[in-house]
DNA sequence: GATGAATGAGACTTCATTCAT
DNA sequence: CATGAATGAAGTCTCATTCAT
């Protein structure tokens, strides 16, 4: 079993390699080549591990998305309250991201111009985080907690909003320190669903 | 002046070219001849005109961010009170992307695929609309119209969750009528910033 | 000896899968992966009992060649006449390429274009075949059944025009039967070296 | 129009390099650089004028064919009787083929082993020429010259004992001059059809 | 100004072969 | 003996860009 533990390693490697490459260099300015020499690899050996660049990427793109709905989970899961749950939801994908910019540019950024063979799957991950949003807004309905507005575009327009920040961030800089961002940007999503103001019990994380 | 409007014409007609080339192919996959054929030119007649490919896709963006900019103006313009013209500027960002779904995909999906080289003229897309809703949320807090939150932010967020909406539309069709998105964003959005709830003067135009 | 039986008949499994693949898709287009899947053995399975894809080629000619051989020398020692060894010989060829298709294609298509590495072998074939009927015609001549040709010529005659037929059916599909060929075709050889027409007493088999 | 001319002479230049490194190297053996080099152009150049390898190759054997079917048909012209022009006609191959000994590489080897794509052409070529033959030997039969043969599988035979005459030069450069090989054949072919034995009136050319 | 042939760097991918386990 | 992961050279093809006409 030992060959079997070696090869998985090397996936990994090649798909550590690969989410750095494609995070600094851009999905279409990456080649093989250089995921395998990042990988220590050779391209043959890529091209055993991976039928092609793109599945490559959707792989990095999977994988990443595996650990980012886990931390949101971990963090829904600290939480009681169905509002505190959803902010706990976004404040740890804001987190994740900025401590792995390399993981915001591939999702926010690389993902939508790898090309249309990957929209579908984007629209995938945006709508999965988006229900993981509106389960918890529609219990926050249910208990009374905020107003009966219409969850599902709540919980888009908070994805969105967060999106818009975090991308921003990548590309411009600013804010400095991603984190900051949320304290201005958390009263605001609150107010929009018409929940009582309170002083968050999240910190960031 | 005949030669300079010919000259002109054709610079134009490039640029239809390519921004129907560009919405239908994406950035990568369009090649300077699609372009050239598009516009009944000659590849060397697309090169006369702009120094390259990035070149041609810069100047549709421009072209196109100031038309969207027009309409955002002219909306704006047909409203007196601040909230309103915000208001007015969303939908008609909305609505110009609804009629010309193209222009969306260009500036949602594809400059962001395009590569780094775009990613400084993006920024600066996104900050000119985010500013000019700002101007108006800051007039509202002036005038007592809304609480007084940090307009910039929620610039960004309106702006955040504007996009999301029409991205997802753009990548998976729903809903079917962008239009029909609006209402429902709408008094999330005046929520957010504390506006008070009234019927929407501004129609989907 | 249980040890090299089993070698043996690996040896042989492979062979028949090569076999198989050749004469399924060709020289080039087949892979060691494909030899190796087909004879359920890994690849280094297959580089354990050959030394690489062109001694696997070979070898399966080799055999191919072998098997053709005893089907001729059988079809010959059955007749009496040298006429009619050498007739019987040729339909021998024909009977046995029409009941196995693939070894026709990799006698008189795959080999050649395998490569020159398998020029030489090629010829070697050839010459053995018309050598084979060459022997059978002299004997004729010397018995008077024939005019003194220049049987040397006259087998590679006979040899090549047996091998278009037989090309023809395999490209083309043409006689649906391959056996229905050599009925038209038998008095033409037969008069080329002046035999005495007769009713052939050889049956297709 | 200089343009074009010049293009056309790339055009040819491409073909001629081609036919060169495939006669020299085999279809397989040869690289879209090899020909690239051989022609003094770019790859890009190549590619320009061509779609890929095999539309070469298929140019290639298209261009020859043409060229020795000129031959064929000019020997032909200069005959009046069926049995002579037929004969010409496998002179004229046969002759052609020996000055051009890439040629015949390429029509008799090199086409088989280039893949399936091409059996289909090569039927098409086997079929004209054959049926060149057996337009002659029609002829023939009409007029008595010969005995009412099977004219399709006596064309088909001729064929096929030349393609193995020049096959066998090709591949073991035996005879030295591959024209002594006709003589010898001629009267072979003749008696297979029944026609009366002349002193031939062609000569090799 | 316009044309389109030509360039050439570089992309992705394949595959015969090797070798540690 | 067998396995299958790994290698790396080589292959086909693309395409932004240049430039002679």
């Amino acid at each position: 079993m030992q060959e079997q533990e070696r090869a998985q390693a090397r996936h990994e490697k090649i798909l550590d390699a690969a989410l750095s490459v494609f995070g600094r260099k851009g999905y279409s300015a990456t080649g093989v080549d250089d995921i395998a020499a990042e990988s220590a690899t050779s391209k043959g050996g890529v091209y055993f591990h991976f039928p092609g660049k793109q599945a490559i990427f959707l792989a990095v793109l999977d994988r990443a998305a595996r650990m980012l709905r886990a931390k949101a989970d971990e963090a829904i899961a600290s939480e009681t309250d169905p509002i505190a749950k959803a902010d706990a939801a976004l404040l740890a994908v804001l987190s994740t991201f900025a401590r792995h910019r390399t993981l915001a540019s591939l999702f926010l950024v690389e993902s939508l111009g790898a090309g249309r063979e990957f929209h579908q799957r984007i629209v995938q991950l945006h709508d999965e985080f988006t229900n993981l949003i509106k389960l918890h807004l529609d219990e926050a309905v249910a208990s009374g907690a905020i107003d009966p507005v219409d969850t599902e575009v709540a919980a888009r327009a908070w994805f969105g909003a967060l999106n818009e920040v975090i991308t921003s961030w990548l590309l411009s800089g600013r804010p400095k320190r991603l984190e900051d961002a949320y304290a201005p940007l958390r009263p605001l999503l609150m107010r929009s669903v018409g929940a009582r103001e309170r002083q968050s019990t999240v910190r960031p994380g």
